[in-house]
DNA sequence: CCATAATGACTGTACAGTCAGTCACATGAC
DNA sequence: GTCATGTGACTGACTGTACAGTCATTATGG
């Protein structure tokens, strides 16, 4: 009893360095991209030694493929939480927008290069892990895909190709945290929610006019 | 006269060089990602001594860049020239769809990272290249910006927030190279298309009037 | 006082960039 | 035609460096 308790602290300060390892790379990536990250950095943002990293993480990859994937994870579990809790399609949809685009301000750092540099979805030479990156964001997608499903369901959307417009949405989406990453716009997100949710609502097209000329 | 032709003829050449070693550049990036691909494997694969590789550009970056930036320009540029051969904006919007679709094809190895893996856009450390990559980003979103506007004007489009829609638009555009690149989809270019030109100007929204049809 | 965690100097390697040397071809003299 | 000589494009072995990963040593805390 003493014994598995005494395991189970231990357990919780391992997470607890990992977490705050996991956390740092995620910083130092946010500020030199993939390309400039060290170990050395990591370990210096960490504040230990870098041989410390490796008493965590058996290499500079799964160390690199780890923070990915706890962004991840941390993103879409906190995006599905909330919208659940959501009653209708469109209220849902309305959450998914906003929620994310909340997140994308907690976990700017992780955004900044998660999104700008996405490399880890391509083929990464020999690690079949990228394999589980794309898991996650098809998942993701499915997701998105399942809400409007049902929205057509209901008949509150038109009957269209759920697919492609559960993935014209996520990029949508993924295409605002990136404005913001880059720092080319200074809306509020509630408005850029609400700029989203119309035009993947009601699209572009001028419904009165639909077929007609304009007024000259 | 006869130096002049021979200068000429050098230039020629060494232009012809510069492609070379570009296109090669883009396949083996398009192979093995931006961090797998060393100078030494691009020269491989241009079938030339690393050594000559800096007869024509400075260095690394400086070849990476340039690489980057061809491509961008070779696409931006026939979209466009393609494009301003229709006549209405929905024409216009059709073609720019239709075209930067079939175009993703021609340029496969070039959109599998550049789009896959696009730090270029992101802080590069010491690099104001960079800038320069983010501007032909912005002007090409800017030219279907003012299609657009061109549509809200003549009362094809209704009046919208016109810069996030030209800017989602794209993101769309964007993901579905993505999907094609990471081999996601089997759709032929043209359905994709009319999807995505259907969920532009439509939306998803069931109206209480429908007398639509699909836009094809 | 032992066990475990942490350290950071050290090693090996991969790769960017260099440069002395080679080669293919052009020009011109005979 | 053929040899001599000049030119510069091309080569690839070499160098320096940055960094991943190791491990003998040291610190800690139970």
């Amino acid at each position: 009893m003493t014994k598995s308790s005494a395991t189970k602290k231990e357990d919780v300060l391992r997470e607890f360095r990992v977490r705050e390892i996991l956390d740092a790379t995620c910083r130092v990536v946010a500020r030199n991209g993939f390309q400039g990250a060290t170990v050395e950095r990591v370990a210096e943002e960490a504040e230990i030694a870098k041989g410390t990293v490796y008493l965590y993480f058996q290499n500079k990859d799964e160390l690199f493929t780890a923070a990915v994937e706890q962004g991840i994870q941390n993103f879409t579990g906190q995006v599905r939480t909330q919208v659940t809790e959501a009653l209708t399609p469109i209220e849902k949809l309305q959450r998914l927008i906003e929620v994310s685009l909340e997140l994308s301000d907690t976990y700017r750092d992780f955004f900044k290069t998660l999104l700008l540099e996405r490399n880890f979805l391509a083929a990464s030479p020999n690690h079949p892990e990228a394999a589980h990156m794309l898991d996650l964001y098809l998942a993701h997608i499915h997701f998105i895909e399942e809400i409007i499903q049902d929205g057509v369901r209901v008949g509150v959307f038109r009957p269209h190709n759920v697919e492609a417009s559960a993935f014209v949405l996520n990029e949508a989406i993924r295409g605002c945290f990136q404005q913001r990453a880059l720092g080319l716009t200074a809306r509020p997100v509630s408005e850029d929610a609400s700029i989203l949710l119309d035009l993947f609502f009601n699209g572009v097209l001028n419904q009165h006019q639909n077929h007609e000329e304009p007024v000259s």
